[in-house]
DNA sequence: GTGAAAGCGCTAACAT
DNA sequence: ATGTTAGCGCTTTCAC
């Protein structure tokens, strides 16, 4: 192995670790990709000489040539009328649970040595953009968490037949992949531990009913209640927003000022709830248990702390990942999904 | 302008505008790069012919050439003793801070059309991974958003000699390029409105001494409150974190259980005290006033919502990306940095 | 099993 | 002002 090829300064080539370990470009590249037909003698000093020069492959090169980047897109979307100033967007990155995506999904690229993108689309151009970069190949496929049920990215991302995994069942019947949590079954056990521990008089703050986990939790939540006997819940419907808990708390309380429990469709809601409940006068867990949903950060900063049903969204994020790999990989191979099941974390307020 | 040339299946490629416009690809890669040299006449052709098209550079083929990826990373960083799973570094990404920080670095970034790619790097692999990909250009510079004040990134990114620009001055003295706020003048903020509001026994609550907004926040408020003839203001050390403020503020309590003032180094913090003092029987703003610093989300879900320093953070992070950009385009370029000014919102808690 | 050679789509000299 | 040409660094037939 030819030893002293002057070190160039800019990055490496594989002309380079070529020349240095006395082989061709092409055997290099082999060795390099893991190609079978390669002497294991000659494999040897091809990853020397790979050592030695500091070698990495220059992704736009590889990229351009493979039409594959190695770049996968998280994208936080929402429908046009929806602005990102809005207090239920303007969460969308501040929000706890999309830290929690972006961390999953970040772990599990980085084991393969793949970017990740982050981009926000809200408006039509940026549609129109993210479905060039898509059948351009400057990305390879997208992770999506769609905000509120009408965005039409999920549907149109379908239709372009690209590589693409949803956070949580689409809201329209769509033939795409998705990574999802049994909602239903989350909220049958927030709806078992509250009448477990004797609640009577229970009642839910929902979620947006357009969205799929919005209507998931409440109808679960009902289906488990009427088991129990308990034929009607009264359901005020927030927007999964800290003030939206807050109104949806002042309302169900003005109607039915004698509740013993709640289910509320997620935390940063059951947090507004419990302020409300607590300058209302009513002690959690004694006078009402509340239960939440998500298990996110916020969970620990109620007072008392939040019992909480728990979707494992890093490994949900991560499995959104493999998923979409196996759509990279084989752009023929039909859609799946991937379901987790949800589980009780119980605290202090139910 | 040759209008029937067949529309090729992959996406289309200079050469096919080109064709289509009946000029050479140079011509066209000079019209879309803006070069002056061309006929208006032909541009308008070549405009049309890219328009019939629905021509996209392709940038790995255009990376390839001019040594530019057109992405930059944001990259959340710490020494490697904190790992990402601590209540500390859990958050980075839940954290509604970097949530704000993203956002204003996205907005700024897609406007020019640049990508932003998220990483995560508190370990030494990791480190020389991004530095790899810095040297050989597979991102054009960083956003770097340290979580500590221990970091060793930023001094070998300098040394390194690669475009980037930290969130908050560095904790070594570092020539490298930053945007902050003038934290010490936010925290004077904070001690003149407590002070004015009559306030005699102040503390505080402050943030890691390791860390640059941690320390100035603290030097700040003691210089202020000197000022005001508050020679000696008591200080607990928290981690930025909610459960941090709940310990300190405990601390705080047991020693000096008459204070009528408070100034926390950050909102979270903040939150976790405001929960101490209302389980202590203590009502906030009348037995204690209470200041927070950055205007985060949680400001606004804290009883009685929080009054607080507040931190143009997607300003901020608009104005890194500004600055990055100087770097990029002129690699000789001397650092710089850009301070803010943060403003005093007045809330309920003090 | 290995090398030679062709090109991926683009920009930037260099000619004209 | 425009076209021609030579690569950027890599993968991938196709010969051998």
């Amino acid at each position: 192995m030819n030893t002293d090829v002057p070190s160039p300064r800019r990055a490496p080539t594989l002309e380079h670790v070529a020349r240095v370990a006395g082989v061709s470009r092409a055997t290099v590249s082999r060795v390099i990709n893991g190609v079978r037909n390669v002497d294991p003698e000659i494999a040897d000093v091809v990853q020397r000489a790979i050592a030695a020069t500091g070698y990495v492959p220059n992704r736009a090169a590889r990229a351009l040539v493979t039409r594959r980047t190695f770049a996968v897109a998280l994208v936080v979307s929402a429908p046009d009328d929806v602005a990102f100033e809005d207090p239920f967007l303007g969460r969308a990155f501040a929000d706890p649970f999309f830290g929690r995506v972006a961390s999953g999904a970040l772990a599990e690229l980085a084991d393969r040595d793949l970017h990740m993108i982050l981009m926000r689309v809200n408006d039509e151009p940026a549609r129109a953009e993210l479905l060039g970069h898509l059948r351009h190949g400057d990305i390879d496929g997208v992770l999506s968490i769609p905000v509120a049920g009408t965005d039409p990215l999920p549907r149109m991302l379908t239709e372009a037949r690209v590589p693409v995994v949803l956070f949580g069942r689409p809201a329209d019947t769509l033939a795409i992949s998705y990574v999802d949590a049994t909602q239903d079954a989350g909220a049958a056990m927030a709806a078992d531990h509250l009448v477990g521990r004797g609640c009577q008089r229970v009642a839910t703050i929902c979620g947006p009913a357009d969205t799929p986990a919005g209507a998931d939790r409440l109808t679960g939540f009902r289906t488990a209640m009427a088991r129990h006997g308990h034929a009607y819940v009264p359901a005020v419907e927030g927007n999964f927003t800290h003030d939206g808990g807050e109104s949806a708390m002042l309302a169900l309380l003005r109607h039915d000022p004698d509740l013993d429990g709640l289910f509320v469709a997620n935390d940063l809601m059951a947090q507004g709830a419990m302020l409300v409940l607590r300058d209302a006068g009513r002690r959690v867990p004694e006078d009402i248990a509340v239960v939440g949903f998500d298990d996110s950060v916020v969970a620990l900063s109620t007072r008392p702390k939040l019992t909480t049903v728990r979707q494992p969204v890093e490994e949900m994020a991560a499995a959104m990942v493999r998923l979409l790999l196996t759509h990279i990989e084989d752009r023929a191979r039909p859609v799946a999904s991937v379901i987790f099941e949800p589980t009780l974390v119980i605290r202090d307020s139910a």
